[in-house]
RNA sequence: GGCCCGUUAGUCUAGCGGUCAGGACGUCGGCCUCUCACGCCGAAAACAUGGGUUCAAAUCCCGUACGGGUCACCA
């Protein structure tokens, strides 16, 4: 087999999505798995709807993803950057020769009159087909017109796809279609082919919404004269409601995931997962998938997007983290949410109590406010815990503390099992009263732990002040 | 509507003629326990449907239903 050289053709019309990066994804795995070349390539030839900043995006989500290719825009020297708005001679040229050699002709007709045709077909509930008015008329390049693509009018079209088999398309239920405007610019079908062919492309691997685009360009090899690509055609990414993903069903650009507190790794092993699978391993690093991925695993069958196990391999990530990296990580989330936070021994120790219990790094900052912004008290729980029954106990501790040599976690323990035992208490009773002066709520982390994170000065404080809510 | 593709639990999937149809998320129950989590144990939950082929079908073939994609001087 050839090593792959395989690309990534985003049009910079908006972010990178979740699909795309799927895409990007596995193409990228595939290319690294055998050796081969990852292509990325600029398709901006609709000028209306592309922008710089969408470029940027895309960029910006690929690296971020870790999916560096080895062509394409930042590259240097002969290998890029590839944007199609730069390439429009060679679009042109192969144009003129198909034209030259009858394979493509110049069609005069106005929108008007197509759209004309299009109406008369849908009042007689006729499929609509281009009739070929321009195929005969000699070739006149002083009149306004756009490039058409003769397509024949029997047989079949067929390919062998690398995810769904065979597909095979009629002919005649293509069209004579439009390949360059008539501002000369290349249309997609067009532009794709004499990419692919010039950039030596030798599988095509994207969304499955190309499939019936796929008979058009291998036709467009064929007449131009190059051998035709393989094909791999990845199933959509659906949304809860099984349409197609889209803003409606929430945040669908990976770098919202990023902002979320999602670890790269984690929506990379959600994404490979989501339509590929090996055996029944569920987490997978990166590398691990550059030895393991094969296109032939992957499924023919739409996806939904769930956010629930997304974020459940995202914890399965995150607990893996070596908890100076993952205090380096959580910092910009507790800034983002205004919290005064240092990268020091006490953010450690918060994310080594918060990570067995959130999913994201963007919910540390949400849950563990308390340990480091002024307590706000849940009602139900001040009013359940913070009673004239609670106030000893509270006083106790608060005392008992107060007089400790050290906080470490064995003297804080005799210390709240003694008082349970003078009382004849089970420890709930006096870790809950304390854990509402201290935290606001009912549910945090062990309470030696929130002890030793908020330090004694501010454990005694918090103490005071339950204990005069108390009355 | 034409054409193309798809259909295993709520979701992601394993399966590739003979399995008690396996795993994961989620859900529910239990254990652990100072609360919440984590962890551990357990449970409910699927082959869209009708015909074939075959000794035998989730697996192969055909129809039906349902879902998706696509029919531009968008990509």
């Amino acid at each position: 087999m050839d090593k792959p050289r395989v690309r990534f053709a985003p049009s910079p019309t908006g972010y990178l999505h979740i699909g795309g990066a799927r895409t990007a994804l596995f193409n990228w795995l595939w290319a690294r798995r055998h050796g081969g070349t990852f292509i990325l390539r600029i398709e901006d030839t609709d000028q209306g709807r592309s922008t710089k900043e969408a470029e940027a995006a895309i960029f910006e989500g690929l690296r971020w993803l870790g999916l560096d290719w080895d062509e394409g825009p930042d590259v240097g020297g002969p290998h890029g950057p590839y944007f199609q708005m730069e390439r429009l001679d060679l679009y042109e040229a192969h144009a003129e020769r198909l034209i030259a050699e009858g394979k493509a002709y110049a069609c005069t007709c106005t929108r008007e009159e197509l759209e004309a045709g299009r109406k008369r077909a849908e009042a007689e509930k006729r499929q609509y087909r281009y009739p070929g008015t321009c195929r005969e008329k000699p070739y006149d390049r002083s009149k306004p017109h756009v490039v058409r693509f003769r397509v024949p009018e029997l047989g079949a079209t067929a390919f062998d796809d690398l995810v769904k088999g065979h597909i095979s398309t009629p002919n005649d239920t293509l069209q004579d279609e439009v390949i360059l405007r008539s501002d000369r610019v290349p249309l997609y079908n067009f532009g794709a082919v004499v990419d692919d062919l010039t950039m030596k492309v030798n599988l095509v691997g994207r969304g499955d919404d190309h499939v019936n685009n796929t008979a058009r360009q291998i036709l467009m090899y064929r007449a131009l004269g190059y051998p035709v690509p393989a094909f791999a055609h990845f199933p959509m990414i659906l949304g809860a409601d099984k349409t197609r993903l889209s803003k409606r069903h929430g945040a669908t650009s990976v770098t919202a995931y990023r902002d979320l507190g999602y670890l790269p790794e984690a929506v990379v092993n959600y994404l490979v997962r989501l339509g590929w699978s090996h055996g029944d391993q569920e987490l997978f690093s990166l590398a691990e998938l550059v030895r393991l991925f094969d296109l032939k695993s992957v499924g023919a069958t739409a996806g939904v997007f769930n956010l629930d196990k997304m974020a459940w391999v995202n914890h399965e990530w995150l607990k893996q983290v070596p908890e100076e990296e993952l205090a380096k990580k959580a910092l910009p989330f507790f800034r983002a949410a205004g919290l005064p936070v240092e990268d020091d021994a006490k953010l450690r120790h918060v994310v080594r109590v918060a990570r067995d219990r959130t999913k994201t790094l963007a919910e540390y900052a949400q849950q563990f406010r308390y340990f480091y912004a002024p307590v706000t008290f849940d009602p139900k729980a001040k009013e359940k815990l913070l009673t004239k029954e609670s106030r000893p106990v509270l006083e106790a501790i608060r005392a008992g503390i107060a007089a400790l040599a050290s906080l470490d976690t064995a003297p804080l323990e005799a210390l709240f099992q003694a008082e349970a035992a003078k009382r004849d208490l089970g420890l709930g009773k006096i870790a809950q009263p304390v854990r509402v002066a201290l935290t606001g709520g009912t549910a945090s982390p062990g309470m030696y732990d929130v002890v030793q994170i908020l330090g004694r000065d501010e454990t005694l404080r918090r103490l005071d002040e339950a204990i005069r809510l108390a009355g």
